[in-house]
DNA sequence: TTTCGATATGTTATATTATGCAACTCGCAA
DNA sequence: TTGCGAGTTGCATAATATAACATATCGAAA
């Protein structure tokens, strides 16, 4: 019987809500942000990640009507024909996400550890036992 | 002007995937095996989840088929009709995640005040500042 | 052997979300 | 003052997810 090594794992994932539970920006959004910073572009954005633009486009209108404040700054006209920047507010939710991630990754470094070798003799016994 | 008092919150939340990326289990999943375990029936368990039976239960054979092993175990005919329990792995799977969250409370509770305090700095910065 | 209610499953309808298309806005630079 | 190309927006359509409806299956107990 050949044994299946790693068939499964665990992940996790922050997001932030308002005050009545309403989802507002996630891994999604984040990793969009960064990529609209080092592209100084939506659409190069959009494009890069595999977006459609026009959906992107409303998410990112309805995340600025619900946290209250703008995320991006847009530039219209010129040569290029237009750019998008992060607002100094875009740029801490990004810095914000960057050190959740990465101080959670530190504190749940053991747990997972744990959970994850747990998780797997569970999946052995259950794909050998008689289930 | 009015100061808006805990206007974003953080939250989190864990899952399984297979190997290959695919999401397989999570919190909705853990809590609805957790009411199986409790009340002896899928039908009462959705009802109390407020779930659609038909969906719950196609999910769940997806997330079996998934898994590679069975974690409910039905019974039919009988006086009351039937009932469904969980089998031993779908017990373990319900204990991972309750340890898991417990012990990541724990460990992410200093982390999740600061960035909770940092977020909150930005949305008011947000909302006053030039932005 | 008939009854009962939960499990099991297919089919259809509805709601939500995603995608695609097209047209318009804008302002710098040529 | 005209052209350019990204931002902006509405609208139609496709794809998915969710809900709703209907019906069959099973077997212990009466």
């Amino acid at each position: 019987m050949k044994t299946n090594q790693v068939p499964l794992q665990l992940k996790y994932k922050f997001w932030i809500e308002t005050s009545d539970n309403i989802s507002i920006l996630g891994e999604g959004k984040w990793k969009l942000l960064k990529m609209i910073r080092d592209t100084g572009s939506l659409k190069a954005a959009v494009e890069n990640m595999g977006y459609a633009y026009r959906q992107t486009w409303g998410n990112l209108k309805k995340i600025e009507k619900n946290l209250g404040f703008k995320l991006i700054e847009k530039k219209r006209g010129g040569i290029k024909g237009g750019e998008t920047v992060l607002t100094p507010e875009g740029e801490d939710i990004v810095k914000l996400f960057d050190n959740l991630y990465a101080e959670a990754d530190r504190a749940l470094q053991g747990l997972f550890r744990k959970a994850f070798h747990d998780l797997n003799k569970i999946a052995s016994e259950g794909k050998s036992g008689k289930a």
